[in-house]
DNA sequence: ACGCTGACTATTA
DNA sequence: CTAATAGCCAGCG
């Protein structure tokens, strides 16, 4: 995650960004948006997201929800269920659309970029 | 070129 | 406390 990142487009910052986020654990699309410089921009990670599944290698994209740890985008998935299943496969427990335990389970990259370097 | 839409968030009423 | 509003900015008709 050099400098490199600068010169690739925001969307796929974003799709490494999200590649990053450990199995079991969850972000937001407003860290991952802050994090990449845009705090302003979360909308934008959501396009991003929906990018994301043509691109390679795929985007654990089922690790990223709202603020409120809601599900909002299981339905761009091919099944509206595909991304609770996939996060429950992963032993998170999904409630109502939304995450259980979620402060707990939240990866905030920003932290994580910053104890890394 | 213009306006609407949206996998968001923070603020105000 | 909940509900509405306004910034946000890249696609699409």
């Amino acid at each position: 995650m050099p400098q490199d990142y600068m010169d690739k487009d925001f969307f796929t910052q974003v799709h490494e960004l999200v590649r990053l986020i450990p199995k079991g654990r969850v972000t937001t699309y407003g860290a991952i948006a802050k994090c990449l410089g845009m705090p302003r921009s979360a909308r934008m990670v959501g396009w991003a997201m929906n990018q994301s599944h043509d691109v390679i290698p795929l985007v654990p994209a089922h690790r990223v929800v709202n603020r409120a740890g809601m599900l909002s985008g299981k339905m761009h998935f091919g099944h509206p269920d595909e991304m609770q299943r996939r996060l429950e496969a992963e032993g998170i427990q999904v409630l109502n659309n939304c995450v259980q335990d979620f402060q707990n389970l939240f990866w905030d990259p920003w932290k994580e970029l910053e104890n890394l370097s």
